[in-house]
This record gives C-alpha cells, structure tokens and sequence, in this order.
DNA sequence: CGGTATCCTTTTAGATACTG
DNA sequence: CAGTATCTAAAAGGATACCG
C-alpha cells in the first residue's frame, strides 16, 4: 500500500459494511425480489433474470450468514426464501435507492452518450 | 445461461444502474467523501484509507463518466474533485444507506460471530 | 426443483516503478 | 502531487454437467 496505511474518519465506519453486503452484482436485486413476498429459487432466477443457479445460490448463502435471509424447506423440493426482521431494515434504504435510480437513471444515460458521442469528434 | 434468458419485470429496471454503479469497492465511499465539500485526490486517498492510487483515480473517473464526479484542475497540480448537481441527488440514498449501517451493522456482527460460533461445535 | 462440483473467463484490485 | 504503465493476484461470475 503506498497511501495511507493508518486509520482514517472512513476506514472504520460502519458505511463498509453496508457497502461490502451490497457490492456485487445480484444482492440488492434479490432484497429487492424478497422486498414484497417470500419468494422460491427458480422464481427468484425467473424474477431477476440474467442470474445463473449457482450465482443466486450463493448470494442466498451470503445474505443469509449476514442475517438477511431466512431458507425455509416447506417440501423435499419446495424451498421458499424469505426476508428475516432484520433483513426488512433493509428495505427502505433499497427502496431511496432504486427510487432515485428511477428519477435520475435517465440523466446518467444521457450523459454517458454525450460523452461517447464527443469522443468520436 | 441455463435459467431465464427472456425479459423480466426486474431485467430491465433502472435498479440494475443504481447498482452497476455503486457496486465496487470504492465509488460509495468516495461518493460520501465528496458529499460535504470538494476535495483533492491525495486528501480523499487519506480520508478514506486503504485505497491505492491507481484504483482511486479509476474510481473518480469511473464517476465522472456517469456525470456525478466533476474534475477541476486548479493549478498545474493541484486537481480538486468535486459532485456535479447529479451527483448530489446521490447523497441522500446514500445516506440512508450509512444511517442503516450504523443502526443495523452491529446487529449484522452479532449474528454472524453467532453463526461461527455455532459452526464450531 | 434446488443445489453442487468443476472448469474457465472476466473483472477488480493491489504492488511497484516511473513521468510531468 | 496527480497520474500512468505494467504485472500479478484474487475475486466474481458464467457454462456445463451432474446429483438427490
């Protein structure tokens, strides 16, 4: 490391957490599936789509270490997953954000093809 | 792709943006660093901490592209970054998303050591 | 149907040295 | 001080086949 290896205002705030559980590419889109009912695996990959078995698997598997999500096996082959008390907490923070990105998403993209299309001139 | 390769109510959804664009290591805390006043490269490195340089300036310029992270060459070098007004919208959601983090994150640190420990017998 | 195992590709990030 | 270039390691994710 060639910057700052000591401590810093951010180094040991809490906000690293809430950014290492949302950091990848399928959990906040699984809270968000979660969000309004419990919901069973392939509903889920159908819900989402894009997502592989194995990926959703372990982001299930993740989120639930972290306390998130609850794994019920109502049947041999029937497993619903469903959000815990704590995992709900999370909802409404997930919600600001997807409500900005319905506000504002169409801005981004705009700028991004101002830009690309100024590149090409 | 073994699951759903078709559309989805959450395929083509602006939450997927929101995502894509705060979920990697650094944009979240660098976007909080920015959110109270602008700041140089060599100051955001120290307030956040355990960044490289070289994963810093990808960062900002990541940021940029999505028209949130505005650069500013002051002097020969002294560069300031600063949040253009769309990239302000972003510091309420990610407010709420610290606020949670710090009312919920010991809740998170609880139940994991509780499942480690609980692993270990 | 839900899940695992294996293999492979892509992405992300860290270390280090160098430049204006 | 800010930034780039190169190399490498590690992590994340996807394809596929297989199991109970």
């Amino acid at each position: 490391m060639q910057n700052v290896a000591g401590p810093s205002f951010l180094s040991d705030c809490p906000t690293r957490l809430a950014v290492e559980i949302i950091s990848d590419k399928w959990s906040v889109l699984v809270l968000f599936g979660l969000s309004q009912q419990p919901r069973r695996h392939g509903e889920l990959a159908a819900l989402i789509g894009g997502v592989s078995r194995k990926v959703l698997t372990q982001t299930l598997r993740r989120l639930q270490e972290y306390g998130l999500v609850e794994r019920r096996e109502e049947a041999p082959r029937q497993v619903e997953y469903s959000l815990t008390d704590l995992g709900r907490t999370l909802v409404e923070p997930i919600e600001v954000l997807t409500a900005w990105a319905r506000d504002h998403g169409e801005a981004i993209v705009d700028f991004q093809e101002a830009a690309a299309a100024a590149r090409h001139n």
